[in-house]
DNA sequence: ACCGGGGTGTTACCTCGGGTAACATCGTCG
DNA sequence: CGACGATGTTACCCGAGGTAACACCCCGGT
């Protein structure tokens, strides 16, 4: 059997585990689920996280064309908006286990510290930032706008998402309006609330610069 | 000595060893650090997570409790985001390593799927979600979209906060001003851009469900 | 027919990090 | 003195990543 497919039911064999056992599968484990040993696992991949990469790049396609396709929506802005944070949801949704393994991948190396944008997560920001800097007349600031805000609404979905999977406090829809919203500046709009009280106690930023020893 | 001033001069002493070796230091190099070996730091903290989540603790409390007294100054709302904004970035800057230990810290221990939000950013969402709940008028939905918001806003300053820091494509107060137009619906209010064409190839998702072998 | 190469696979080992058991020591309090 | 509670040690176990050395099997070329 020439290489290729080869590598493929090696690549189906630990996906199968990663779902079942979660992103800290040991390479044992893996190579027992596809009926052999390390050392062949090491001659595809070389390493552990070459496994995972390899992994994780046949997931993140489906997802990055899916976002970027709701990204390309002729719609209204709004409706394009929701439709893409509806996208990533429904994503996440139907198959959460393969969503963690793109979102919260194991560090493993020290290449590099820990970003908070996993790789795949990254490519969607850039995806979001391409399309704000071209669709959207942002003046001067165009470049560093687009670029803050690519990360930034990426952050926010994944934070909110991680939360609404694990609560499920509403239905998809009502968050995809939730969040939507709080990018359409609600958040500003808003009126105050009739400020009864301050509530907050006395704050004194305690000094923790630990001591030497 | 009694058991709490040695606890203190140890979780100097991992201090020490993570900020100058990431939070990836292992035990071993933790003790020498101390001068002491591992047993006794097991005795003390239980195992790694125990000293890790020691030491994080040690830290939130100033990183919450200033962006908790940020969150209470009388400012109008946009000032006072701003505040917000720049009191985390402030933070982050000033301390890098320590920043990088309560955002990215390693999951270590398999009890519950990795969180996007680090507990110390779960606090500084959650303290997010009652000043939002509490000061802001949001109708019947109030709490449902105080506490996505809160985390929604976290894991948006905790994104771009890590690329600003990565990246420095610009000053702090630009950042700031750059996040707060984002949630003051600044992408909501800008006009489209001339749209030259649809620079989008024929996009097909591909079909990535992996066969079973 | 033979051999070589590129694939398959194996067993056995190394290293390193988290974690523990068993034992020795010192100071203080009754 | 003795007991207790802290200090500390050496030596070990285990699991996981990773590698070395070796064996097989098939197929194509000379």
């Amino acid at each position: 059997m020439s290489r290729e497919p080869r590598r493929e039911q090696l690549l189906n064999a630990a996906d199968r585990v990663i779902q079942r056992d979660g992103p800290r599968a040991s390479m044992n484990a893996i190579a027992a689920e596809a009926g052999i040993t390390k050392p062949i696992l090491y001659r595809h991949f070389g390493d552990r996280n070459g496994l995972i990469t390899a992994l994780t790049e046949r997931h993140t396609a489906a997802l990055l064309a899916a976002v970027r396709a709701a990204l390309a929506e002729p719609l209204e802005r709004r409706d394009r908006v929701e439709h893409v944070l509806d996208t990533y949801l429904a994503g996440i949704e139907a198959r959460p286990q393969v969503y963690r393994l793109l979102t919260h991948p194991e560090p493993g190396d020290p290449s590099g510290p820990g970003q908070a944008l996993a790789p795949a997560l990254r490519q969607i920001a850039e995806e979001i930032t391409r399309a704000v800097q071209s669709q959207v007349d942002l003046g001067a600031d165009r470049e560093l706008l687009a670029e803050a805000w690519g990360r930034g609404i990426t952050g926010m979905v994944l934070a909110a998402g991680d939360w609404w999977l694990e609560s499920r406090p509403c239905s998809r829809t009502r968050m995809v309006q939730a969040l939507a919203d709080l990018l359409w500046g609600r958040l500003a709009a808003a009126a105050d609330l009739p400020t009864a009280v301050l509530p907050t106690g006395p704050v004194e930023p305690p000094a923790v610069e630990p001591a030497v020893d």
